[in-house]
DNA sequence: CTAGTAACTTGTAATTTACAAGTAACAATA
DNA sequence: TATTGTTACTTGTAAATTACAAGTTACTAG
């Protein structure tokens, strides 16, 4: 993965991938231990199917996650974060500080915390 | 501003406002300290002017910059950031990091702060 | 009086998104 | 054996958004 031709800066190049209102989503809730096509489509914001889809293999052409196998007959498949994906985090954890500061009703960080110590 | 109709998540929220390919950039502008149309049209990624003048409307609207009439007679304007949009510098500061460790050829952070320097 | 600049607006084609419906492969139940 | 259900998608199409070019307004400078 190299430059773009927006330009050489890191939040154009960052945003090419991520810049949109659905990918860090599927990206938050593999945060929260998500793994399934399912599971993604049952989140509250309700991601369009192909959307999701096409989102799904961006991400994985990207090296962000990952696409095993976990169970043949039938067939069924577990998305999972690359380390690339991982290092993502310090991006959302921003998002979910402002949000929490400056839109008032959200979830607070504490309760998507203790969200993930559920999921392990 | 209150959670929107998608979710109560914080990311969410967040990218309901921000969620684009452009808006980011914008933002990424003022922190650099650019402050006018022009300055912003000149940006390398060659943001359309329509999506630009719409941008800056919301983000005028969510309370993330101000305009001010610095000049009459041509009348001129110079957009800023307020306290809410400076507030998103981890976010851009999370991206920078991201795409410097995993986007090749993108401008390293110290090159950027340097240029934010040089704005002052 | 002509050219130039800043800050936009408008028109339209191309692209992307949203929503609904359909499909393939299998499992479980009657 | 037939019907219903589940997962992980794909397909079709209308609606919305974006990209690109051109135009507009209000001035200044020469």
């Amino acid at each position: 993965m190299g430059v773009n031709d927006r330009s050489r800066c890191p939040v154009a190049c960052t945003l090419d991938l991520l810049g949109d209102k659905w990918t860090l989503l599927v990206v938050r809730d593999l945060l929260l231990g998500k793994t399934t096509y399912t599971e993604f489509q049952n989140s509250p914001e309700g991601v369009p199917t192909n959307i999701l889809a096409e989102r799904l293999k961006r991400l994985q052409a990207a090296g962000v996650v990952a696409r095993e196998k976990y169970q043949e007959r039938p067939v069924r498949y577990a998305y999972q974060l690359t380390d690339k994906g991982r290092d993502l985090a310090p991006v959302l954890s921003a998002m979910v500080d402002w949000g929490n500061r400056y839109v008032e009703g959200t979830i607070p960080r504490e309760a998507i915390e203790a969200m993930m110590k559920q999921g392990r």
